[in-house]
DNA sequence: ATCCCATCCATTTTT
DNA sequence: TGGATGGGAT
């Protein structure tokens, strides 16, 4: 059954191996995604059925793309007339979702045990900064001294290794910042608990510390999903890797998948070990190496060997192709940034000129920074783009509106009443606000209680909606009722602008009309707290899509634009510059050179314009990695040394 | 309560 | 450079 699904012969002894630890090493493109895609595929064949298989992907797109071929080669073989596990009707899909998710669904399910509502609210990383400062300010801490972003990502990456507040604090011994950071730390989760709230790195922590402690609950699941599967295990945390372990149980039909040159997450966790050390975590492990790249052409593929061979903290390994030579990696180096991406621009519409979808092309960069000036670009140009990474959930106007909602769901929840209860501007301000957090309604003016009421009888009307209408329509309704509409149609541009992401969530909002009216919202609101950047390529096709390297992984293209290329910006070099970043740096440049399949387009700009000054640069280190055969260099921005030098005259 | 303007400071990378 | 913040005027 296996014929006529294209796989080879390694990628076959993957699928085949269906019982027991399995570990799948292969460098990019070889077609790890596919393998276990093709394993679950038949499993099910195998009579394995389809609920009781667990698959952990990076990213919900990612998750969404499985899930969608998977029922669709199942469908095939339906149509073969192969007996599957279950009758057609209401056929069973397998779960498949990124470890949040997965930690959200333990969590849903056992909220009672738990002592948390089912309805918890997620927050995302603005709400766990302002929740950050709120309690800092609580304890006395003075955000300038410390840093609420850096005591965030600290008590993130605590979480991330499975330590708890208290835990931490036992440990923090008489270091001063960590002492600080502990205080913080136990008012933070005094604040989030007050919220009924939880964090991203809650959401993990909190399903691992249940299934540690519960050994009912840890049998439940681990009898409910007989095979688990995880997509880019090289990327895993600690926690997660615990959360693997606890779900594989004593069976161990566990398949992970990985390659330990594409760890570009180390900054927030990711531990490599948990790769390296997988055939003595789970004894008798199988492994199968992968070896054939079916991306990208033999130029790519050598500029990428090039390129990661430089790195000492690896173990080496083949990767070769049957595709062809291809064309050379072309290089243009620009004057400034705007003539980088002016150029960029020129290459997309040549390309889009002799056939390429738009869809077909990214362009690639190391920081978010850099997409201003290329979005210019495209924009003037009047070439069709997409940004990914201003995600749409974290705009202000969405999260205004789904305040309402939640505030209106979950009255309890005080950082939704406070961020709302002005919006639009109904003259009700802090001083009023913190009486009636202090329970001194009573003691305001009339003209003012009159406001207040009229405000809480808004949320209840929303609740009603919710309760009883379609979630696309309680949208609709929360943005007239609320006023939000008015405001907005009355606005400049960038009101209107915010008005259409409303409506655009009207419509993301009609995916959950079919579900019961409660069910639907609370679906809505999980996915949009766990939304991530490379969702939004789900809609918008013919577009050329703007990205971070960390956004495009497991992605492909046929062409490819790598910019920024500059020393100081790819590698990123910061002051506490280790060995492990900039090692990490060229990981993060193999994985943006082989996104592409066909052609891979290098630039940089000799100028470039940081914190309004502007800077000079020296074309990166990785362009002269890469042996000048494999690279054809474009003609240079400015004419002569003379023009350069007039032109940095005029600056 | 709200709005406007001066000042300050920052950029990795994200579920 | 431009977004975030806070002080002061209305
Ligand atoms: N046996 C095969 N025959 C033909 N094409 C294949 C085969 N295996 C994989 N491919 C194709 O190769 C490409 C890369 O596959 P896939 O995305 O699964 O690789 P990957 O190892 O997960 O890549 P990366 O690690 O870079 O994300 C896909 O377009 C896939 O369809």
């Amino acid at each position: 059954m296996l014929e006529g699904r294209g796989l080879n012969a390694e990628q076959e002894k993957a699928v085949r191996t269906t019982d027991g630890p399995l570990l799948i090493l292969a460098g990019a493109g070889a077609g790890k995604t596919k393998t276990i895609t093709e394993r679950i595929v038949h499993l099910v064949c195998r009579g394995v059925p389809a609920e009781k298989i667990l698959a952990v992907t990076f990213t919900n797109k990612a998750a969404k793309e499985m899930r969608e071929r998977i029922v669709r080669a199942l469908n095939d073989e339906r149509m073969l007339n192969r007996p599957l596990s279950r009758g057609a009707l209401g056929t069973p899909a397998p779960f498949i979702s990124t470890f949040h998710g997965l930690g959200v669904h333990i969590l849903k399910e056992n909220a009672r045990v738990l002592g948390i509502t089912r309805n918890f609210a997620i927050f995302d990383r603005s709400d766990s900064i302002r929740s950050i400062k709120e309690a800092m300010k609580q304890v006395g801490v003075d955000p300038k001294q410390f840093e609420p972003r850096r005591i965030l990502s600290a008590i993130s990456r605590e979480k991330g290794t499975g330590t708890t507040a208290g835990e931490y604090e036992i440990e923090a011994g008489n270091d001063y910042f960590k002492r600080t950071l502990a205080r913080v730390w136990r008012v933070y989760e005094q604040v989030l608990a007050k919220e009924n709230a939880l964090d991203f790195d809650d959401l993990l922590l909190k399903a691992v510390r249940l299934l540690q402690a519960d050994a009912a609950v840890r049998k439940h699941y681990q009898s409910v999903w007989s095979h688990i599967h995880v997509d880019e295990y090289q990327d895993t945390n600690d926690i997660q890797y615990e959360f693997t372990k606890l779900l594989a149980g004593e069976k161990q039909n566990i398949c992970v998948v990985g390659d330990i040159d594409q760890t570009i997450y180390s900054w927030r966790g990711a531990n490599i070990d948990h790769l390296l050390a997988f055939e003595e975590t789970f004894p008798g492990a199988h492994t199968v190496i992968l070896t054939k790249n079916y991306r990208s052409t033999k130029t790519i593929l050598s500029a990428a060997n090039e390129i990661i061979e430089k790195n000492a903290n690896r173990k080496e390994k083949v990767l070769v192709t049957d595709n062809d030579d291809g064309e050379a990696i072309a290089l243009y180096g620009g004057f400034d940034e705007s003539d980088e991406a002016r150029h960029v621009v020129e290459r997309a519409q040549e390309l889009i000129a002799r056939g390429t979808p738009p869809q077909e092309i990214a362009v690639l960069y190391r920081a978010n920074f850099q997409s201003r000036t290329l979005e210019e670009a495209f924009l003037y140009a009047g070439v069709p783009y997409q940004v990914l990474g201003t995600r749409f959930f974290e705009r202000k106007e969405v999260k205004d509106t789904l305040s309402f909602l939640r505030c209106a769901l979950n009255p309890e929840s005080s950082s939704d009443f406070k961020r709302i209860i002005n919006v639009p501007p109904r003259g009700i301000g802090k001083v009023t606000l913190l009486k009636i957090l202090d329970g001194k309604e009573d003691t305001l003016p009339p003209t003012m209680r009159e406001k207040v009421s009229n405000f809480k009888n808004l949320l209840i009307s929303i609740k009603e909606h919710a309760l009883t209408e379609k979630p696309s329509k309680t949208i609709k309704y929360i943005i007239t009722a609320s006023g939000l509409e008015k405001q907005l149609l009355t606005g400049d541009d960038e009101d209107k602008e915010r008005l259409e992401n409303i409506k655009e969530l009207v419509t993301l909002a009609s995916k959950y009309d079919g579900f019961e009216p409660r069910e639907g919202v609370e679906k809505l609101l999980e996915d949009a707290a766990l939304a991530s950047d490379q969702d939004s390529l789900e809609k918008s096709t013919d577009t050329v899509k703007l990205m971070t390297v960390h956004a495009s992984k497991g992605l492909e293209f046929d062409f490819v634009f790598i910019t920024g290329l500059e020393d100081g910006l790819f590698p990123h070099t910061s002051d506490a510059d280790e060995n492990r970043d900039t090692e990490e740096e060229r990981r993060l440049f193999y994985v943006a050179l082989t996104r592409a399949r066909k052609r891979v387009f290098l630039s940089y700009a000799a100028t470039r314009m940081i914190y309004g000054s502007r800077e000079v640069n020296v074309p990166s280190e990785f362009i002269s990695d890469i042996s000048s055969d494999y690279i054809e260099e474009g003609e240079e921005g400015y004419r002569d040394e003379q023009e350069r030098s007039e032109f940095l005259i005029i600056e």
